[in-house]
RNA sequence: GGAGAGAUGGCCGAGUGGAUGAAGGCGCUCGACUCGAAAUCGAGUAGGCAGCCAAAAGCUGCCUCGUGGGUUCGAAUCCCACUCUCUCCGCCA
């Protein structure tokens, strides 16, 4: 969330946000409600301090056994009155903060202005898309062939949405995952395996709640959700603390099981493993003190761009416009990779800079010794998306034949195995 | 799931209604002493909000002893609910 100081003090400033955005939200009711508050919680601090000088002078009186039945009688009513007023401010707090809460994030100045995806702008690509001399299949094609993805029993036993891996598919999205954690590991990552269900707090800490509540599968009767990406508990891990300034930055990587409830994508991308209720993915996230995160941004993205130049995977990097920036970030790149079936590049992984707004909400500071608490900066990114990962290496490796190449870097991963073979 | 115990500052720990974010200790920072260090001595050492201020610094006020509510002129201290931690039993991968 922005910082409500911030607000108060620029709403020209916030309202250009909301505008290159494409948002609707006014503001006006909002200075309103911040303006009636000060106002209160000003005249309640003031009979709180009537209060606390009254109550030491009766406790003085009472010792030296005098009168004070006065004095009493008056509090009486300066306490019912502060009651009265501690409950109205209470109540423009909950306003101002549900507020606070449904404001998205200031863009970056080096963000595109632009109103949705065709607005984003290339930055570099990376690969040459292989020319076929044969017709190339779609990887569900390719997977159900091979027997190595099964959609229509995932359909059958969890519903539309979910799959099976076998055999080699399931061995390839394992060898995957240990593939990126090994290697971001080795770019200074510290490995977390977090749990898949967090609390409501948490999910508020990085944005997902209470706006995008529907997107998320919830357990029924508690306040659990299933996690959508590692982002939400490996960024919440730190929160409510203040961390000791030289163990910045702080690098993660997680690799974690991703449930989506993707409320409003009927019949879209229903066919393959492009998108599914439940998916792997290995996240990288980062905590930067606030003078290094668009250079960390950069290295963080290059760490992902590294997973696909491993895996000789053609890509592009794009960066995102305004108008189609995530909600709580301040800049992001889509890495995209290369899908044949397609005939275009399709998100495999989203590289973001959160500014302070993350940490504000989920309250993740850091100290200089001597120094005041300030915000860090959150980052995060695939490294990259498994599913679509799986997807990408059997489109573009495939054979005439029918058969799979293992990229050479997944071979040592996979046994030994350098080729998946249609069985007979 | 059953029974019991507990939650205070960076850490340990005192504190059962009246000066106080809170004794004492440890740790840490700065200073003195020293050629230097240790030891010793002195000072300091939580966070949030509002107001004054362009801002910072500073000053003033308010709030915070797990969280929320209650009693009271006044609550770390009394009452209620919740959360979490620990111990024992049961169950379980």
């Amino acid at each position: 969330m922005l910082d409500l100081r911030f607000v108060r003090a620029h709403p020209e400033v916030v309202a250009e946000a909301l505008r290159k955005r494409g948002s609707e939200i006014s503001l006006e009711p909002f200075l309103e409600l911040d303006r009636k508050w000060r106002e209160k919680l000003a005249a309640a601090d003031q009979l709180k301090n009537r209060r606390n000088v009254v109550s030491e002078e009766i406790g003085r009186r009472k010792k030296a056994g005098e009168e004070a039945e006065e004095l009493v009688r008056e509090m009486r009513e300066v306490s019912a009155r502060i009651k009265e007023l501690d409950e109205e401010i209470r109540d423009l707090e909950e306003q101002i903060q549900m507020a606070l809460l449904q404001i998205p994030n200031i863009p970056h100045e080096s963000v595109p202005v632009g109103r949705d995806s065709s607005d984003n702008v290339e930055v570099r690509r990376w690969g040459e898309p292989r020319k076929f001399d044969f017709p190339p299949r779609p990887h569900w094609e390719i997977g159900e062939a091979l027997d190595i993805i099964d959609f229509e029993r995932g359909a059958k036993v969890a519903g539309a949405r979910f799959s099976f891996y076998k055999g080699a598919g399931a061995r390839l999205e394992r060898a995957l995952i240990n593939f990126m954690l090994d290697l971001h590991v080795k770019h200074g990552y510290v490995e977390v395996f977090p749990p898949f269900i967090v609390n409501a707090d948490s999910m508020v800490g990085t944005g997902q709640l209470p706006k995008f509540a529907e997107d998320m599968f919830k357990l029924e009767g508690r306040s659990y959700y299933l996690i959508p990406t590692a982002e939400v508990p490996v960024t919440n891990l730190y929160r409510e603390e203040i961390i000791p300034a030289a163990r910045l930055p702080i690098y993660h990587c997680a690799y974690s099981a991703c449930f989506r409830a993707e409320a409003g994508a009927a019949g879209r991308e229903t066919r393959g493993l492009i998108r599914q209720h439940q998916f792997n993915k290995v996240e990288l996230v980062k905590f930067t003190r606030p003078e290094t995160s668009y250079e960390e941004l950069e290295k963080l993205t290059a760490d992902a761009e590294r997973v696909l130049q491993l895996l000789g995977l053609p890509y592009r990097v794009v960066c995102l416009c305004t108008g189609d920036l995530g909600f709580a970030a301040a800049k992001t790149y889509d890495l995209e990779v290369w899908l044949p079936s397609y005939g275009e590049y399709k998100e495999i992984s989203s590289c973001s800079n959160f500014e302070d707004y993350q940490a504000r909400r989920a309250n993740i500071r850091f100290k200089e010794p001597g120094g005041r608490p300030r915000f860090v900066h959150t980052l995060n990114g695939s490294g990259l998306a498994v599913g679509r990962t799986v997807a990408a290496i059997l489109e573009n490796y495939q054979q005439e034949d029918g058969s799979v190449v293992i990229p050479e870097v997944l071979v040592p991963y996979m046994g030994g195995q350098e080729r998946i073979e249609p069985v007979k």
